[in-house]
DNA sequence: GATAATTCAATTGTGCGCAATTGGATTTTG
DNA sequence: CAAAATCCAATTGCGCACAATTGAATTATC
């Protein structure tokens, strides 16, 4: 049998890119629920409250776009958020197709309760500033390129 | 009202390095799907494969650690690509808890097949050599640091 | 060598993530 | 303006991902 090593050096799980991008991402998302869990958030439910912290008011289909989600994924999410009562849902007068998200009192205020988390997380991670740059510029590029 | 923008700069969304993770993992797994379609794999799946086609047999524990996935994910995962004809599962005679997986002739069969498509994959990035090397690395120092 | 602690895979339950479809609202086209 | 095409949220179905638990196997401790 041929070196299964060497056949296919590309298909080496070691020269995959994408998958250190996949195991860091949920590694990371691990290391945010501690966190998040005081807040009574997943992680996904996080993503539309950092939205909302900084737009207020905007349609489901704005938000998808925003975080690279679809209405499959986003309907429940926003129903889940609307029940603890930290976001409206309502239709859009100029355009009954379009739902509008808007953040109400209690999502506002989660926001002060939210503001450690990012210090948090960054102590969890052992990248310099300059390299963390440099792996945002990279992510962010690698993003608009596909 | 404070300006929303200003409060808490570290919770805007552009200021977070999880999100373009999170985002650019979701969207390269996307890019896979079509290429994997054809070999009938999903990610998962393929993930478990490049992992086989390196090591031919491992236990269940020791794939678990290479692709940071519970037991929870990977039995559900390893039955059905044992349904494929793609792998085996069998116990351990050393030690009856650990589950010994092992590739089969169809599962090397299909790694010719899945040879492209890696190549078809970096097809569609527009990083240039430098830097897909430069976000590999930061990617296992930050995964490293974790 | 009995018992306690540990180590496994498997199971259960929850929450995404997304492709595909549905059905109502709106826009475009003939 | 009526029919067709498009756009939207919602729904459905499937496959992870993972925390927590279970139960069997093994190892450590007394």
């Amino acid at each position: 049998m041929a070196n299964a090593k060497n056949d296919y050096p590309e298909l080496l799980l070691e020269n995959q890119l994408c998958f250190p991008l996949y195991a860091c991402s949920k590694e990371i998302i691990r290391r945010y629920r501690p966190f998040l869990g005081e807040l009574e958030l997943t992680y996904t439910q996080y993503l539309v409250m950092l939205v909302l912290w900084e737009r207020q008011s905007l349609s489901s289909k704005e938000l998808g776009q925003a975080l690279y989600l679809d209405s499959g994924t986003l309907t429940p999410v926003l129903k889940k958020l609307e029940e603890k009562g930290l976001l409206s849902r309502r239709r859009s007068g100029d355009d009954e197709r379009n739902l509008i998200v808007s953040i109400s009192e209690a999502g506002e205020e989660l926001k002060h309760r939210a503001a450690h988390v990012p210090q948090s997380l960054a102590s969890c991670v052992k990248l310099d500033a300059d390299e963390a740059r440099e792996l945002y510029r990279l992510l962010y590029k690698f993003l608009g390129s596909l």
